[in-house]
DNA sequence: TCCTATTTAGGAATGATTACTAAATAGGAT
DNA sequence: ATCCTATTTAGTAATCATTCCTAAATAGGA
């Protein structure tokens, strides 16, 4: 099933539109437009790529509709993001093997160890691909504490 | 072993001066320390903050080196960068279980699948922490096309 | 067709990080 | 110990992705 075959395309513009009713959002031709591009993309496309694509179709779109769009889609769970999620960079002396939980709420990063994830086998070479020098595992969630923050404030 | 220990402090810094010397590094009171300030850290900070404990010490340093010295000692191995590497934020409309390499070089990304990766049994809360949301799994190294670019360009 | 809450365009603002340049300094040579 | 110079730093300006702001445009229900 290829993304850009014409079939696949329109039942998920379909179900774009479908989304976007049921949550009470209005069906737009930009939010149509930049659905489109990133669906058709096979690069993992950035925001201003996919401005630029869109506005061969749209000429006044604006980079900030681009990016509100993309970030509403992700939120949606209709696209996915990938890469950094724009935070500060932190730095850590502990080399030892341990993994980190960052709070979405208050942004703290906490250690945490998990044998499945320290034994992982990572592959050293992707065939077709690259070599591996590298491998990130970063878990995101919410804090105990700020768990405990927001039924409080409720 | 405490990070914040007496003998293990001293022990590290001497680590640091011996690389720093072993790699013709120059040894510099803002260089040691920024070093000592992430050491006594358990919090992950930030450049910022290394920068506002580093000022008590060094007054007049610059956030300028806290950042330079900082990433010269992640590029050493003596410190982990952890969260986002200051790239853009790339979009992706394949919602299906895969993976993502992204090239250090030419900066692309590439799709990948591994069974092992796939089937990872996420934690869904962490003890004392919090409530895992999402897992992110990302592998970076150098792809074919740039280690042929980097042979050829020799 | 009309009305209005939502959305957009365009440009300004933000905030982390990096670049630039003159002054300071680490560390080898004298 | 002093001098010399390549390296490093301070201070500030620049950069660049992303977000904010506000007036104008528009989707979609009445």
């Amino acid at each position: 099933m290829k993304r850009n075959d014409e079939t696949y395309m329109s039942q998920m513009m379909e179900m774009l539109q479908e989304k976007l009713r049921d949550a009470g959002i209005k069906v737009t031709h930009q939010r149509m437009e930049i659905f489109k591009e990133v669906l058709k993309s096979y690069d993992h496309p950035d925001a201003e790529m996919v401005y630029k694509k869109v506005r061969q179709k749209l000429p006044t779109v604006s980079l900030d509709t681009v990016y509100r769009t993309l970030w509403m889609l992700v939120n949606m769970g209709i696209l996915q993001s990938l890469g950094n999620s724009r935070e500060k960079t932190r730095f850590d002396a502990n080399l030892d093997s341990h993994h980190h939980f960052t709070c979405r709420e208050c942004g703290n990063v906490f250690d945490f160890h998990n044998r499945e994830l320290n034994c992982l086998n990572i592959p050293q070479d992707l065939p077709e691909i690259g070599k591996v020098e590298q491998i990130t595992i970063e878990v995101r969630g919410i804090c105990d504490q700020c768990i405990e923050l927001q039924s409080t404030n409720k």
